[in-house]
DNA sequence: ATGCGTGGAAACCGATCTGTTTCCATCAGC
DNA sequence: GCTGATGGAAACAGATCGGTTTCCACGCAT
């Protein structure tokens, strides 16, 4: 519709929209038409539907890291900055239109790991894993590593909990989260504390 | 190909398994000559694919939870029955063909979580909290609501983990699950103990 | 032997799938 | 004006989709 961006930018934007709200196996016939671009265009910009899977997921990443990671220019102590991102994905999940990480779903819908799309996916699975293991390093945690992952866990938890419309839906990813880094001693003082 | 079962059981047995690993997208066609029924009788037995969906998730989920749940012969601990699940998601998990708990997996193709389908998986799901919660109320748990609902988020998450293969794979189910329940005061003896 | 119900094989329906191709309108540079 | 690249509209290919229908081979009761 809009005929401002690039054929490639206009298909790109469409196909991550639509492949979410509807799935990977929706036809690249209604891609086309809600991109406003032609088949002949697409598949002379893309090889195949499977490449554009996994190109318009990687080109969604960086603003869906923007919109979970609180940016640097957020000077909080750490273990604020992990629990915003638990925030921030309950207030996503709070919306009718949220059907869970895009990230987690697609690969859910590939079922192939080695799946071009997969393999983004798992690229920034571990993107928000390192986010996280950073943040703990700052904060002094004990095993910044397995508490990274025990993090990203809860996060993809959270996720299947608000596609599968569990009740209550509310809060509980910040809490858990919360809960875990009291256990390993990670406090608001951003420092390395007693605890193991 | 085992023609000893009844039509009906062949066909929740096929599209149980086939729409796990192929996905809810697998045309029926393909079920009904997995299951060696035609696509007469399949749909003299179901009125449609979505009925099918619903009803094979709905056939296996009993299955699924044996395979989770320790028996009523398991007397140990409240605390180990529960640890337990996560032992038993972690064997699942390493298996090169675990493609992720299957009633998240189908509420995520499914997308409409009015699906009959969404329908049975978020039924599971509750269930699997509600085991959660039978044990933490026996082991005299603080909040075991809410402590329910975190260990299902703990399951759901390293579920999502192993579907994008993530590494490292093993163990990092148990390890949260324990960590969520030292902080909540629940120890191996079973009694309500101290913490808050 | 006759009748009936079950159920598999396969044709069929219209729609849709991925991917290719043809045709034509537009616009830049010269 | 002319040329060449861009890109949309749409037909096309062959396969498959969900779902219906026809036909026929069985088994079982009477």
């Amino acid at each position: 519709m809009t005929t401002s961006a690039t054929p490639r930018e206009r298909l790109l934007d469409a196909a991550g929209e639509l492949f979410y709200r509807d799935g990977v196996g929706i036809g690249v016939d209604a891609l086309c038409k809600a991109a406003g671009v032609s088949k002949k265009s697409m598949y002379q910009l893309f090889r195949s539907k499977d490449e554009l899977i996994a190109e318009s997921l990687a080109s969604r990443g960086p603003a869906y890291q923007r919109m979970l990671h609180p940016g640097s220019e957020d000077d909080r102590p750490a273990r604020d900055r992990i629990l915003s991102v638990f925030e921030r994905q309950d207030r996503m999940a709070a919306e009718s239109n949220y059907l869970g990480c895009p990230m987690v779903s697609t690969a859910v819908e590939l079922k192939n790991p080695e799946h071009p799309g997969s393999v983004v996916a798992r690229h920034f699975k571990q993107q928000l894993t390192d986010y996280f293991h950073r943040e703990l390093v700052k904060a002094g945690a004990d095993d910044p590593g397995t508490l990274a992952i025990q993090l990203t866990i809860i996060f993809d938890g959270v996720s299947a909990r608000a596609v599968v419309r569990a009740q209550p839906l509310g809060g509980v990813g910040v809490a858990t989260a919360a809960a875990l880094l009291d256990a390993a001693g990670v406090r608001s003082g951003e420092l390395a504390t007693q605890a193991r």
